[in-house]
DNA sequence: CCTCTTGCTATACGTTTGTATAACAATTTC
DNA sequence: GAAATTGTTATACAAACGTATAGCAAGAGG
């Protein structure tokens, strides 16, 4: 009488192998373009599959928006630790790691517009964004007070980083900069020195 | 044997009424749920007319586009205007206008939103993109210029303050900000001063 | 006043969409 | 080994989609 399934193992590895597809999709063609058909056909499954996992199309976009958010942390994560052990550093590795591959990828920008899209119509999306800006947030206001502990005001300092970096990845991540990666570091590396460095 | 239309001037307010239409629905819907049918019912026409302006909801698309750049940049050029003769105070009207209605707008974020996720797709909107990403810097740097006219990278400072711009423009427009339009305001002027005051 | 041109609607067609369902394959339990 | 349960496919269906077209209303030209 056990309800679970079997093996779950491998259902959850038809989770995963959605999820990619779906990201794959939202990539590729965007909002528009993004069905239960093309997804399943990406992943090489029947239509019928994604109702079997997921509760529609908006549970899966749900459920590839948290993935994203976990990826895009890992490798700002990875980015930071190859930074070595200087405060200054790993912050710095933090801010600009958002110019370079596989953050700076128009991909994963066409990813992250149908997600920002979605947040209006879908309340589940709307909650996911601001729990993925808070974990965001919390991240970066621990490298500063690892940098500089007697910082006050590290709310705004992360608040204002990050405007400033999603700007910037933005632009670059829409193909038409009419700037560099290197320009983008260098302003970052400025803005930190003003917010943290001052008064 | 005339080939043009008898009245200009009511086939014009039919394509201003398609292209207003167009906006309403990729504001309220999203990029999904604006199809030519939506927009048609929106504007109170059949939908065939849609085809008999534009060639199809691309090229639509991408007059809103148009339209919709214009919009933005004439309630800055009003902020400015009203901030009266100092050049200072009229390059931070035009930058903290963005945090205030009708700049700062859940709706006109997801208008742009619709735009930049087309940007990928298709050419003509990617060079839209470029081309008013481009006017936008021209503005701010004749604006930077006239309050110091010895500035030098007037086009880096540009792009720096148009990037933490977004970034907080986008925040709060998404909603779920969580800091005020005053604090934007004076994390830009502080942004201003460090690229403009120093060296 | 009649004809012609034009703006626009109403409607129809073929395609694609999301969803539901019946049937098959595969595996554990007894 | 038989029965039961689960993962998956194939297929079907109604709704919505983009597009094309025939026809109507209305002003322009003679």
């Amino acid at each position: 009488m056990s309800r679970a399934p079997f093996f779950r193992g491998e259902a959850d590895s038809r989770r995963r192998s959605l999820i990619a597809a779906c990201a794959k999709c939202l990539a590729e063609r965007g909002t528009t373009g993004t069905s239960v058909r093309a997804i399943c056909a990406e992943a090489g499954v029947s239509p019928g599959l994604l109702r079997h996992y997921f509760d529609g199309v908006e549970a899966l976009i749900a459920a590839t928006y948290r993935a994203t958010g976990d990826r895009v942390a890992a490798a700002l994560a990875i980015a930071v630790e190859a930074a070595g052990e200087s405060p200054r550093a790993r912050l710095l590795a933090y801010l600009t790691a958002n110019f370079a591959p596989p953050i700076s990828d128009p991909e994963l920008l066409s990813t992250w517009l149908a997600f920002w899209s979605l947040t209006k119509s879908d309340p589940r999306i709307a909650a996911l964004h601001a729990e993925i800006y808070h974990e965001s947030g919390r991240d970066l206001e621990a490298l500063i007070s690892a940098y500089q502990p007697e910082a006050r005001e590290t709310r705004l300092a992360a608040i204002a980083l990050t405007a400033l970096v999603d700007g910037l990845w933005l632009e670059l991540s829409l193909g038409s900069a009419v700037f560099s990666a290197d320009e983008a570091s260098s302003l970052a590396e400025r803005w930190l020195d003003t917010l943290l460095d001052a008064r």
